[in-house]
DNA sequence: ATACATGCAAAATGTTTGCATGGCA
DNA sequence: TGCCATGCAAACATTTTGCATGTAT
């Protein structure tokens, strides 16, 4: 699914950017390309090491931190669990989190943003980011 | 602002359930009663040492997670925070977040509540629970 | 060449827990 | 009195950081 083209395209973006493309981020953006679900950065470490790169877990979260601070990833932060991570690419949404399996489904609906926005600048505000988190169960047929 | 009054609510409730009323407990309900901000465990311990309390730590994160599970206070946990707490006993209520100011405010709309529930009603899924956080900075005038 | 990235181990942070002791019901 | 709660310190889990070394540009 084009894991390798869309590496290069990021990889150019950073040095664009002044940011250096090191072997280890290299390594992470390919292992980030390729998943297309919600990883944390012990998995993420898990990953790359798999593939064979050979990073350090501290190296990881910095690297983590780089390709947020370029817009590359956004940070996930459910309920207590360590902070998950997914490629930025795609459009906003936000998440359902299904509480027996730990399955996240992503999701979008323009009238709840339309609503969130009224409100906030009814109060006086504008929205610089927010989380919209569902915690469901599968409901019993019967 | 009949703190009191309401301390000695809930201590009867806790009876009922068969949970224990300690000196700590007792102390730890106080100032959660006369608390209407989100203060995390180690401003409870602080504002329970001021109050002469005598309550280590480990007893405060004890007795949120005894609360909790009592229905008497909700954990709040906001990005990367430490958890945050506040008494249970208000209606339903979602949080605004000034990103600048760390200031939060509480808000509702039945709107955005019927939406969720619709979305997560197509999906086959019940919610348990949700949580929606609007981080915002205030519109400067010009 | 040089500024920036890395690895390692140690530290920081927030929270939980084992165990001996204390105290509510 | 008996069971549960507490305090303390140690353990934990996740993330960050200081410092010496390595490397992309």
């Amino acid at each position: 699914m084009m894991t390798e083209e869309r590496a290069r395209q990021l990889e150019d973006a950073l040095r664009n950017a002044g940011v250096r493309v090191t072997r280890q981020r290299a390594a992470l953006l390919r292992v980030i390309a390729s998943s297309d679900d919600h990883p944390d950065a012990a998995e993420l470490h898990a990953r790359a090491e798999a593939a064979g790169a050979g990073v350090s877990l501290a190296t990881v979260y910095r690297t983590l931190t780089t390709l947020q601070a370029q817009g590359v990833i956004d940070k996930l932060e459910f309920r207590g669990e360590p902070a998950r991570w997914e490629a930025a690419d795609q459009s906003h949404h936000d998440h359902i989190i299904d509480v027996e399996t730990g399955e996240v489904i992503e999701f979008t609906n323009q009238r709840i943003e339309r609503l969130q926005a009224e409100i906030a600048q009814e109060l006086g505000y504008e929205i610089v980011h927010h989380r919209l988190e569902l915690y469901v169960r599968r409901v019993k047929e019967k």
